[in-house]
DNA sequence: CGAAGCATTGAAGTGCGTCAACAATCGTGG
DNA sequence: CCACGATTGTTGACGCACTTCAATGCTTCG
């Protein structure tokens, strides 16, 4: 199960077997956690940090007022709470959106395997940066983008996340966030969400039903949303 | 002039004379740059990065259709951009807002530092996890804050940023970014970040002229803008 | 089977955008 | 040191994207 973790990685860096031990032996414990449930919770005092192996899950951020904000989401592969290894205690919530598949892996772990081996370590240093350069572009979409243009960019993103670690279809992927939780990634009402979506349906770009999301024309989705795919860094070469 | 960035990185860990020299031996060459110059474009090759000494330098993504978002501001003490040591390019640019004065450090002289001072490199990983805070805190304020809590939540961030590093008045610091650039840090219009700077002077809340921003009502700035500084991780303990 | 959550729709309101004009200030050259 | 064009700040009228409120069916699941 770790393996995703371990695809995604190789796609940056080729790693010795050496290296993939040291990964695999970092991970001390594999968790199940629920759907809806709180991973982690702002302020928490943090010694490990979590690999998600299955599952979606997001961070999330609230005000006193009651208004939420997913400040980015999580998928097979992507470490939810690296930044906890440095931070100590996180900002943001970490919750799951559906059934997940977790592995733990303790800081003075992460600790050895940084001083052991520079490389991975810089590789998790430059993954946290990406993490960072995702949430720039979701500022850039909250702050200019119109409603369908975030939305559009969005499914944009996901499918690239996704086929990088082989959950995409060709035409699409599963995505099992409900509109209210669409509605926290994309700084909308749910009503207007909803509305969003059904427009894009109308103009035969996406179909979304039964936690299923058909991507009918992903050149017309990424015009909409001006995407521009390499604030993901995907093309770096592996070295 | 680079001792603005060790008194920073003095309240986050303490330095031993031999790090502190490390530091300053990684500067190898210190620029002045004009205000309104792009210091480093979207997508250039990068092999050095820029300790931001003196000035405020901003980190901006365009869109297509000419939208410009401001994802970050930088003052004296931080680096603008330490992330492109290990993402080699970047997916914003580096503008000048004012003149500046930049420390040039080459990323051979930054991997030097951190494998020879492991816990300097902790702490400049931590510092770009801070930077990320901040970015998740910004997509908050897109997502879900008003166009007053917006501006108020900025200029409550920046005090404490300032203050920080000894470039705060008790009631206020210098300001130099025009309304324009106001706008594009709050995704908003010139003509509505303009209102809304009046709105917070009717209430009494701050002045702002002749590029001096003065805050006349700390608190009530912070309630409008639901401002909760634990993302800025001032108060993490020295080790 | 019933309750709770989720998706959808309609009607009405509003915060912010757009367009346009003008005033104030700044920078620069003569 | 003044002249003058360019940038910045300000204001008014109007429009619209998105919100708010409220109701109704649909799905899910204990």
């Amino acid at each position: 199960m770790i393996s995703v973790h371990l695809t995604k990685l190789r796609r940056r860096i080729s790693i010795s077997s050496e290296e993939e031990r040291a990964i695999r032996d970092s991970v001390t414990e594999t968790r199940r956690v629920a759907a809806d449930d709180i991973l982690i919770r702002a302020g928490q005092e943090l010694n490990s940090s979590n690999l998600l192996l299955d599952g979606w899950m997001a961070r999330t951020k609230d005000l006193p007022s009651g208004e939420r904000q997913v400040t980015e989401l999580h998928v097979a592969g992507d470490f939810a709470d690296l930044h906890g290894f440095t931070l100590k205690r996180l900002d943001h919530d970490v919750v799951t959106l559906s059934e997940c598949t977790v592995g733990v892996v303790p800081h003075e772990r992460l600790k050895e395997i940084i001083e052991s081996y520079p490389r991975l370590g810089q590789y998790y240093w430059f993954s946290a940066n990406v993490d960072a350069a995702i949430t720039r572009e979701l500022a850039l979409s909250l702050g200019q983008r119109s409603a369908m243009s975030r939305m559009a960019h969005l499914f944009c993103e996901l499918y690239l996340r996704l086929d990088a670690v082989g959950q995409a279809r060709p035409d699409g992927y599963a995505f099992p966030l409900t509109q209210r939780e669409l509605s926290e990634c994309l700084g909308l009402t749910v009503v207007h969400a909803n509305r969003t979506i059904q427009e894009l349906r109308r103009r035969g770009l996406v179909e979304l039903e039964n936690r299923q999301l058909t991507i009918l024309d992903r050149r017309g989705l990424e015009g909409i949303a001006e995407f521009d795919s390499t604030y993901l860094y995907l093309d770096r070469v592996r070295a």
